[in-house]
DNA sequence: ATGCCTGCAAAGCTTTTGCAGATGC
DNA sequence: GCATCTGCAAAAGCTTTGCAGGCAT
């Protein structure tokens, strides 16, 4: 995930972009709030504004470049676009997510929309439960 | 759904929550915002405030009368819980809103969250898709 | 040089909250 | 009568937008 991209996507490779997508990048799997993104920017000394990282993850989503997740809670999250699809796990206590694929439960959803009458065009799954891990430390809040 | 539910919620029956029930119970599976009670009742000429609608849904979820929905576009929607659970299909062209229920995708939902060290306490899939009807006028707002 | 980008501040939208008065039990 | 409830208005939280200047190409 490098400049390169983002001239493929028709976007002028600027500082800030270029910033977001290495923290994206550099995020190890969490999802990052705009607001996270944010505040790694200020610690950074990165003197780049909150609406800029609005506009510049919205358009990184129209370009495919990152997905847009709406967990509980308010905020959007983002993580970078690797391609292959997955849905999420999210613990309760510790905020903790996971990923993961079903082809059982990708198929059923198809054949249960065909039975309706619809053609999936997209899906949101998120299942919520408690992952009961040494670390978790049975905060509400992500961390 | 009647005021003896609402005095088993521990809820006093006023004006504003059995107005509230009863449009959500004559909604006819369709799933209204707050905006959208509101609306209907202003047609009704009830002098009931907007952040009174908001109240009584939340109070009404805590007390699991209804249940809260983010379907695409900030706005929450809500229904009436009829206590089987279900999930939905939204047409992202005319809005109209499908629900089913597949035992074979939620069993698989257990497993896979077991596999992940996770014991799931609920979750949320929305399939989004087109439901090619001949009521479907094509337009992306909610009818 | 030109047009796309950005920062700042202000606005937008949904939802929540404070407070004084009203209402159910 | 007393606690709960409501309306209004104001605030809060997240996100978008307008505008004037800045930067990539």
């Amino acid at each position: 995930m490098e400049s390169s991209d983002l001239r493929k996507a028709g976007l002028k490779v600027t500082l800030p972009r270029v910033k977001i997508l290495e923290i994206l990048a550099g995020s190890h799997g969490r999802h990052l709030s705009a607001e996270d993104i944010y505040r790694v920017l200020r610690d950074q000394s990165e003197d780049i504004g909150l609406a800029t990282v609005y506009r510049v993850l919205t358009q990184f989503e129209a370009a495919a470049l990152v997905k847009r997740h709406h967990f509980e809670g308010g905020t959007a999250v983002f993580e970078l676009n690797e391609g292959e699809h997955h849905d999420h796990i999210v613990c309760l206590d510790c905020g903790h997510v996971e990923e993961f694929m079903d082809s059982g439960i990708e198929q059923r959803q198809t054949s249960v929309a065909r039975r309706s009458g619809f053609e999936i065009e997209e899906h949101s799954l998120i299942l919520y439960g408690r992952c009961r891990r040494e670390h978790c430390p049975h905060r509400p809040k992500r961390g």
